[in-house]
This record gives C-alpha cells, sequence and structure tokens, in this order.
RNA sequence: GGCGGCGUAGCCAAGUGGCCUAAGGCGAAGGUCUGCAAAACCUUUAUUCACCGGUUCAAAUCCGGUCGCCGCCUCCA
C-alpha cells in the first residue's frame, strides 16, 4: 500500500497520514446550516468528504465520522419566524431535503449527525470550563472568549490581529467585545429570538455558532481525534475558534489534520443568489442531469482545486455537465459489452496474462493517485485507462469471456471509493416492449424489410431509447 | 493591506526534481467497420507547462521577481 499523504492546513505541507489508533480514523465534518436548501457547491464539501471516507476505507481502515447539523442560527431563527413554524418543524424540512439530496448523489452516511439543539448541555459544560479556567469575559449576559487567553490562536489560518483589514464593520450589536476576533460562546436571549432560548446554569439564551462543533466533536469522537474537514472558507473564524476551544476546554490537543475543500463556482464566478448563478440539485436534475452526472463532475476535480462549472441554462450553455455525461456514457457501453462477453464464460476458463496485467496496474495506479491527497483526477484517468486498454482488446478479439468478467469485477469493485460506476436505475420505461420492438426490428432486418426497421428505430428514438446494433445483438439505452 | 490557493492543449484537468519529446475526459479532423444509425477501434490535435531570472548533470516540478485570476479577513462548503 503507498504511503497516504494529506495537504494538512494547519501546517500548509502534505504530510503522511497517522491515525491516532491504528487501523482507524476519527474525522469531524462540518455539515450544513439547516435554513434551506442545499446548493450544489455546498455538495461539493460534502462529496469531498465522502470521497475521503470512501477512501480510507478502501485502504482498510475503520472509519467514524461525525457530521453535525446546523439548526439554530441568527438566520435560521429569523426565517422560521418569517414563516411562523417552530425552530424544530422548520429545520426538519431542510434536514429531510438534506438527506434526500446525500442519498441521490451516492454520498455514504455518516456514523453520527448529530444536530446542535440536541447537545446544549454538552456545549453549556464546555463553556463552564472555558469560564472556570479564564478564558472568558461576560457582557450584558452574554460569554465572550477572550482570544488574548490563548497564545497559539491564529495558527491555523495565519491571522494576527495586527493584521485584520482596518476599517472593516464592527457589528454595532457587538461594541462590547474587547478584541474583534472576540467571539460569542453564549448569547443571552432578546426579544428577536422569540421562543427559541434554553434555560441553563449560564442564563437565558443559546449558544454561539462555534461552540456546538468543539462539543459535538468532543462527545462523539474524544477531545484530540485525527481529521477535521471543512470548506477554506471556514478556515477563518469558525476553524480557528473551534481549536481556541477545545483546547483550552479540554486541555488536549484537537485534530491532527485539516483539510479544506476549495469553493465550486460558476463561470469562473463566485455562485451566489445575487448574481442569479445559484443552483440546488434539485435545480440540475430537472434540468435533465442525474445526481450522478452531478457527482461525478463535482467529484472530478482535485477538492483543493478551485472546480469552474461552465453551465447557463437559460442560454443553453451545459458544457460541464454533457462532458459528465458523456464521459459515463462511454464506460456504460464498456461495462455492457463486458457483461455481453461475459455471460458467456463458463467455470474453469483462465484469465489472459495481459488483462491480468493489466488490472493490477490499473489498480495500482488507482490506489496511488487517491493516496497522495485524494487525487481523484488521477483516479479517473486509471479507470479510463483501463476503459481505452479494454476496449481495444474487445475490439481485436483478445479478450476472453472470464477476462470481461474480470475486469468489470474490477469497475465494479472500484466503485466503492467512487460511486460512479453503476448506472441509474431506469425508470418509467417498459423493458419487456422494448425488447418486444427490437425483437420485431431484427426480423424486419432479417427479412431485409429495412423500412420498417426504420420506423421502429424512428418511434422508439421519440420516446428517447437508442438502438445500437452489435455483431452480437442490439442494445438499447435512454437517452 | 494581510493570509491562502492558482495560472499546463479549443475547453475541463492530472503530473510538484530524471520513466514528461506532459495522464485522463470533452470537443474537433481523417480512416476502419456498418442496410441505416450508433458505438468501438486506429491516426492526428502542448518539443511545451503565464512571463523573466537563478539553483542543478537534469525543472512544468525547487528558489527569487513580475504579471494575471480566485478565495478568506466574524458566523458562506
Amino acid at each position: 500500500m503507498p504511503t497516504l499523504r494529506f495537504y494538512n492546513t494547519l501546517t500548509n505541507w502534505k504530510e503522511d497520514f497517522h491515525p491516532l489508533i491504528p487501523g482507524e480514523v476519527r474525522m469531524y465534518t462540518c455539515g450544513p446550516t439547516v435554513h434551506d436548501f442545499a446548493h450544489i457547491g455546498n455538495f461539493r464539501a460534502y462529496l469531498f468528504e465522502d470521497l475521503l471516507r470512501r477512501t480510507l476505507k478502501y485502504l482498510g481502515f475503520r472509519v467514524i465520522q461525525v457530521m453535525n447539523l446546523t439548526d439554530v442560527d441568527d438566520k435560521t431563527i429569523r426565517k422560521s419566524q418569517a414563516k411562523s413554524m417552530t425552530l424544530r418543524d422548520y429545520t426538519a424540512i431542510y434536514k429531510e431535503a438534506f438527506f434526500q439530496d446525500l442519498d441521490a448523489l451516492r454520498i455514504e452516511r455518516a456514523e453520527v449527525y448529530p444536530a446542535a439543539t440536541d447537545h446544549v448541555p454538552e456545549m453549556v459544560e464546555l463553556i463552564r470550563r472555558l469560564v472556570e479556567k479564564g478564558h472568558t469575559y461576560e457582557a450584558d449576559g452574554s460569554i465572550y472568549f477572550r482570544i488574548s487567553s490563548f497564545p497559539e490562536y491564529g495558527k491555523l489560518s495565519n491571522i494576527r490581529a495586527d493584521e485584520l483589514r482596518a476599517g472593516v464593520r464592527v457589528d454595532a450589536d457587538e461594541y462590547e467585545k474587547e478584541d474583534v476576533r472576540d467571539f460569542a460562546l453564549w448569547k443571552a436571549w432578546t426579544p428577536e429570538d422569540g421562543e427559541v432560548y434554553w434555560e441553563t446554569a449560564l442564563g437565558k439564551g443559546r449558544p454561539g455558532w462555534h461552540i456546538e462543533c468543539s462539543a459535538m466533536a468532543a462527545r462523539y469522537l474524544g477531545t484530540h481525534f485525527d481529521i477535521h474537514t471543512g470548506g477554506v472558507d471556514n478556515i477563518f473564524p469558525h476553524h480557528e475558534n473551534e481549536i481556541a476551544q477545545s483546547v483550552c476546554g479540554f486541555g488536549t490537543k484537537f485534530a491532527n489534520y485539516w483539510l479544506h475543500n476549495a469553493h465550486l463556482v460558476v463561470n469562473g464566478e463566485k455562485m451566489s443568489k445575487s448574481l442569479g448563478n445559484f443552483y440546488t440539485l434539485r435545480d440540475v436534475t430537472s434540468a435533465g442531469f442525474s445526481p450522478r452526472v452531478v457527482r461525478y463532475f463535482l467529484l472530478s476535480a482535485h477538492y483543493r482545486q478551485p472546480l469552474n462549472l461552465v453551465y447557463d441554462p437559460r442560454a443553453g450553455v451545459t458544457e460541464s455537465l454533457d462532458a459528465a455525461r458523456s464521459a459515463l456514457g462511454r464506460l456504460d457501453e464498456f461495462r455492457v459489452k463486458l457483461t455481453e462477453l461475459g455471460r458467456r464464460s463458463a467455470a474453469g476458463d483462465l484469465q489472459s496474462r495481459e488483462v491480468s496485467d493489466l488490472l493490477d496496474k490499473a489498480e495500482e495506479a488507482l490506489v496511488a493517485a487517491l493516496a497522495n491527497d485524494l487525487d481523484v483526477s488521477g483516479a479517473l484517468g486509471a479507470v479510463f485507462t483501463l476503459v481505452k486498454e479494454g476496449n481495444r482488446l474487445l475490439a481485436s478479439g483478445e479478450m476472453t469471456p472470464t477476462d470481461a468478467v474480470a475486469v468489470n469485477d474490477k469497475l465494479q469493485r472500484w466503485d466503492r471509493v467512487l460511486g460512479v460506476v453503476e448506472p441509474e436505475a431506469e425508470t418509467g420505461v417498459d423493458a419487456e416492449r422494448i425488447e418486444a420492438l427490437i425483437r420485431e426490428r431484427n426480423e424486419a432486418r432479417q427479412a431485409k424489410n429495412f423500412a420498417r426497421a426504420d420506423e421502429i428505430r424512428q418511434q422508439l428514438l421519440r420516446e428517447g431509447i437508442v438502438l445500437q446494433d452489435s455483431p452480437t445483438g442490439t442494445r438499447w439505452k435512454k437517452e
């Protein structure tokens, strides 16, 4: 097995990975704030984390992943109030939608999805520890973390107090903070919070945003664990603050490796509602692209590289997703041929030397790429090199039925880490009727009645069914 | 202004000291095959890695500088 290496934001270096407990990886991944549908840029982050956990498992590690659900913050409170709903009812809608999207995108479930509102006692306990150790101060009933009490503050992001851009707004209602980087651990209740509050030892109020991750990570992973991930935008202040809270509160180290994914950009611009280039998974699937195509696209570039989605459906521009769909189509065609040939294999048949060498080399290339800081482009390169070589052997007749089974098995095995090989289940298609029409067409072709044959081809084409004749029979697929 | 990332073919995108006269995908051109149509296969599509210096026997890869792009700088993955 090649050495597994990750780029660690903490050290700005690609490092060899060594988990705290051999063979086991504990990771915390920042999850969604459930006040709206997640957009496909958000899913790039969750897909990166999915690739990370699948890669670790593929390489033989046991993985314990925790992803938080942030179901209380200013925005969420405001939006639920606007709908006259309780916080719980309101966030339930988006929690459900989030899990539907995860399933559609074939994102493996984490081991635990703790919701912030279910862990207030743990947060209160951590804040209490921070108060005891003198890392906090109180102002108007709210409790703030005092940055100056933690000399290591800024190590992750390399941001120093004197480097913060001068003149940038300091929220008017936070004038009482001693340092602009100080942040709220506990927010005292205000009338705008309405029904949203907890009566605790700290008073009536609600937790600050950062504290949930420190508290829930400790609860499910321990205070010192292996990997923490999130989008680059979280480096400062969120992750910096998590480190401060956890290290000061628990007195242990926090995460050993920090991995951050770059953003998805759309036509070279940041995705935002105001620019009108803001897309949810629902938007893209209703434009005719399957979640599998979206998964392939979002996964295809290295996670630390900004990924550009060339997409403007109103102008008919769908380049990126078209390319992804074509590439998957090529893979699907290959697998159909392998399956057809594989059916003729018999027990005791030998695999050819050439194919087994090809598979060994491909496996080596795939694993080496993934172990190198999740170089998924390199891994897909290995997949398509196998497709290309395999097609060559198929065309020249050098591939035996047993070889075909072996190649197909290999692709299926790889799908455990890639999650893009299996085609989407066809829905709304009457396969028996189509096959009956294909039989009729082939009889017509035998009888040289090509007019009838073409008629059937056209009829099916109107339904979006494409026929492909081959020496071994006629295949069909939905376009 | 500070911090971080990045600039590789028409487009997307790997490769971070020698196997690179640079993977893979999309697109394009020619050919083989084919009742039609497609797929597949073969060939072609970067002697070059933003630019300029330097280190080295050897650089897309390391160092310095220049130009350009993106992100973060208080709650956005």
